[in-house]
DNA sequence: GCCGTTTTCGGCCCGACTGTTTTCAGTCG
């Protein structure tokens, strides 16, 4: 047997990737999306998947039965799942990437691969430069050209590029209220992704009612920013924006505004929940209304919260609209009241001028978080930057301000985590310091666990910061034993982040949410290093509703005599 | 391949849009 397990996003990648290679085959489209949906569930779950497999107890995850757990073990003893090996000799693996490009899917590329024998993306530019695509059934010059743009954009087809919420939210925003000044427009909202908060989105979504849609649809069309109409018809239509977003508008009657901004909101796995689980009660459901077969009668509903009162559940929260338990625990009455982030008392991870990368000043920042409602505010600069008396320098500048302000200012420190997993402040300086950030910031050197975990271990650190160091889009998370620091954490009492900034939120909803089961709470923090970046808060807010977590699991919701009182017991 | 307030067999969400057709399959979300 291997010594390392293979990581969750491995095995994911092998039921993804034997997925594709089944459907080019031409399997039974219902054991492909079986492989599909245990891939997205493997992926979702925080501790290591193949532990499981091999304790037999991988089946307790849902859509993950005897056999899905055999191929897990597979990948354990043999670094492949068999069925995998089998596949990639009768199907040329390149064929996958056909299926990223616009329009190809799997019906087409098996095609182009059996009729026309290609099996390489530069056999298929070929082909489509020389005008033979368009010799197969169903193929015109038009799906060739679209091919050949996607192929010059992009060489090696990469899949969906994703966009940060952090930048897409904002655009999503500006566009709602572009919208909504039109005189056609009655109700606009974001849906989609973006309304779930999920860390990166691919399309943006905005629905609407209209006194006249096609007017509404046209103005959408005809945007400013917009550099290309993608798709448009009477109630929908997709445009790219030249920075490369691409926005959807659906418009529906006022009546049932209810049922299509629950459909566009999603998820796409929830919504199949929902719908299956309405067909064993003889109801369809649709981005129009729910269908009682047996009468035919349609229910329309203006709002989601009639609409889930219909179908008998309590009103989930977008956040939480993963497939991943919500629509039991709704039918149950046992959803979580998610945290808001007006419920924040403070934020306990910011930095200043006094670190070389701040762009705000002390008094700048403290007056913004003041201007916030904030009761509490830590400032927690680099710890590299206040050596050599600059710490004590700052204190003085600190207790200064504090006679000048409501807002309590907490003396703290993000102190680095070294290599050896000592931290770059001696003992006697943390021990005087209110709120002890530890962080690695050097990701590449390797043992990520062992040095957090030695952090933990020193009575100063009260929080780890950005547990992974990951960069969305730059560089992936770190491989850390998730588990095995949350215990430490509980047994330290020490607390872990949830790191707000857009291009890290860090920790990510998966691992919040196996920190919250565990009974562990979570920090959100902006490490803000200038005012704007203060407003980052919602991002982690978002990070910890998907997380499930309530008021009680968020420590900066108590006041700070609660969070000292808690770090006494300890 | 998974799953079960009808079921251990026989189901498995639903509709819009595109490009190609001339009534529809495939793709997409």
């Amino acid at each position: 047997m291997a010594t390392t397990l293979p990581r969750n996003g491995e095995l994911a990648d092998q039921l993804d990737l034997l997925a594709d290679l089944m459907e080019l085959e031409g399997s039974d489209y219902f054991r492909v999306s079986a492989y599909r949906r245990a891939a997205t569930r493997i992926r979702e779950t925080a501790g290591p998947v193949a532990r499981l497999a091999v304790e037999g107890r991988a089946t307790e995850l849902p859509g993950i039965g005897k056999t899905i757990e055999e191929k897990i073990v597979q990948v354990v003893e043999d670094g492949e799942i068999h069925a995998l090996t089998k596949r990639k000799q009768a199907v040329p693996e390149e064929l996958v990437l056909f299926m990223r490009l616009p329009g190809l899917g799997p019906k087409t590329v098996q095609r182009i691969w059996q009729e026309l024998g290609i099996t390489t993306v530069d056999g298929l530019r070929e082909a489509a430069e020389a005008g033979r695509l368009r010799t197969l059934q169903g193929m015109g010059a038009k799906s060739e050209e679209k091919i050949l743009e996607a192929l010059r954009a992009e060489p090696e087809p990469a899949g969906p590029r994703r966009t940060p919420l952090g930048a897409a939210l904002p655009a999503l925003e500006a566009a709602v209220a572009e919208l909504q000044e039109h005189p056609a427009a009655d109700k606009v909202s974001i849906a989609g992704s973006a309304r779930r908060m999920r860390e990166t989105v691919r399309d943006l979504d905005v629905i609407a009612t209209a006194t006249d849609p096609a007017a509404l649809l046209d103005h959408f069309t005809t945007l400013e920013w917009v550099a290309e109409v993608a798709a448009r018809g009477g109630t929908k239509a997709t445009v790219v924006a030249h920075d490369g977003l691409r926005f959807d508008l659906r418009v529906v009657p006022p009546e049932c505004f209810g049922n299509l901004l629950q459909h566009f909101t999603g998820s796409k796995q929830h919504n199949v929940a929902l719908r299956e689980d309405a067909v064993r009660r003889g109801l369809s459901v649709s981005e129009y209304g729910v269908t009682e077969v047996e009468t035919g009668v349609v229910h329309a509903f203006a709002t989601e919260e009639e609409l889930y009162a219909f179908l008998g559940y309590a009103y989930i929260p977008p956040e939480l609209r993963e497939a991943a338990g919500e629509l039991e625990a709704a039918r149950r009455g046992e959803l979580p009241e998610l945290v808001e982030t007006a419920q924040l008392r403070g934020d306990l991870h910011t930095h200043t001028t006094w670190s070389a990368d701040g762009k705000s000043t002390l008094a700048e920042m403290v007056a913004a978080a003041e201007s916030r409602g904030y009761a509490y505010y830590a400032v927690t600069d680099h710890s590299h930057y206040l050596r050599e008396g600059r710490l004590e320098a700052q204190w003085e500048e600190i207790d200064r301000l504090q006679e000048q302000v409501g807002i309590r200012i907490l003396k703290g420190v993000e102190v680095n985590i070294r290599a050896d997993g000592t931290l770059d402040l001696p003992d006697e300086v943390l021990a005087q310091l209110d709120w002890v950030v530890a962080s690695v910031h050097a990701v590449r050197e390797r043992r990520t666990t062992e040095r957090v975990l030695a952090a933990l271990d020193n009575p100063h650190v009260d929080c780890i910061g950005h547990l992974t160091g990951r960069k969305l889009g730059l560089r992936g998370p770190a491989e850390v034993d998730f588990g095995e620091i949350v215990v430490r954490a509980l047994e330290t009492g020490a607390f872990l982040e949830i790191n707000a900034q857009p291009n890290r939120l860090d920790l990510s909803d998966v691992h919040a949410r196996a920190a919250r089961e565990a009974g562990l709470k979570v920090v959100v923090s902006t490490d803000a290093h200038e005012v704007a970046s203060l407003g980052f808060a919602r991002f982690g807010i978002g990070v910890a509703r998907r997380a499930w977590c309530t008021p009680e699991d968020v420590l900066n919701t108590r006041p700070w005599e609660q969070i000292v009182e808690l770090r006494q017991s300890r």
